[in-house]
DNA sequence: ATCGTTGCAAAACCTTTGCACCAAT
DNA sequence: ATTGGTGCAAAGGTTTTGCAACGAT
């Protein structure tokens, strides 16, 4: 909820502030990787403006404290996304419709942590992208 | 193999011109993802040149003809690998030294198209970045 | 009142495009 | 000779930086 991400924002010395408030409704509401001219241009369909630059700023600190994550969607630019996981980011993007969905398994973290231990890497979090077509597109 | 990668790009209609050669033989020896730049900085150590659109365009046939392969480095540019693993491309990448390394595993690719499928979700590619510490890291 | 935040302008950076020249076939 | 490929210049788009004004505490 965003209360709760506010809450954890001040408590690490952050104020809150309208930007960072709009930021995080639209990314609870919207609940997709969103880039910063998504979350501008939501905003704007409502009449409401934030300059971009602020829209990166408030992104970055809630990345910096794991309230978010960044994605570098095919377009090239940064989505981010609330972090509902626990660092198990895992996307399915459709090559077809570019619909990106998420979703999270721990069994698949353990699975590619046992994997990375064997090298002598010690895996915090996890980010995987499956390219292939979704069930619409797949129909087609 | 340089050579196996020439006669694809020939068979299917492209030339075997210097710059194709340098680039494939760049990425088969450094044996990491490598952005344009990189591969451009590589070669001007060794007193080569080649434009940056050059190098773009390169990559830009080898990954469509699945002999390379694009990552979105957390510097937000591309980086491209050969492609080894037929489309099972892994990465750790230590958050401290900013090492990054490849591996490959079928099975978890198994477990993840499982997982998709759940989702009406057919995948073709797994692209999948572990963040945390290398072993040389951990250590310290 | 203080100090972190925001917005604006401009810069920096990566990537793409247009076009004339060049080179592999 | 033909056709695709390269290099250059310039444009396009995303992200970052510097700074004055603003606002949450």
């Amino acid at each position: 909820m965003v209360q709760d991400s506010i809450r954890i924002l001040q408590a690490q010395g952050h104020k809150a502030t309208r930007p960072r408030k709009l930021v995080l409704e639209i990314l609870e509401e919207m609940d997709r990787p969103l880039s910063p001219y998504d979350i501008q241009g939501v905003l704007r369909q409502r009449g409401k403006y934030l300059n971009h630059v602020t829209i990166y700023r408030v992104l970055d600190i809630l990345c910096s404290l794991n309230l978010a994550h960044k994605m570098l969607s095919s377009g090239g630019f940064v989505r981010c996304s609330l972090d509902m996981a626990e660092g198990c980011h895992r996307f399915m993007v459709c090559q077809h419709c570019g619909a990106i969905r998420e979703f999270a398994d721990k069994e698949l973290c353990q699975g590619e942590n046992e994997f990375a231990r064997n090298f002598g890497f010690h895996a915090e979090h996890h980010h995987s992208e499956l390219a292939g077509l979704c069930s619409r597109c797949y129909r087609k």
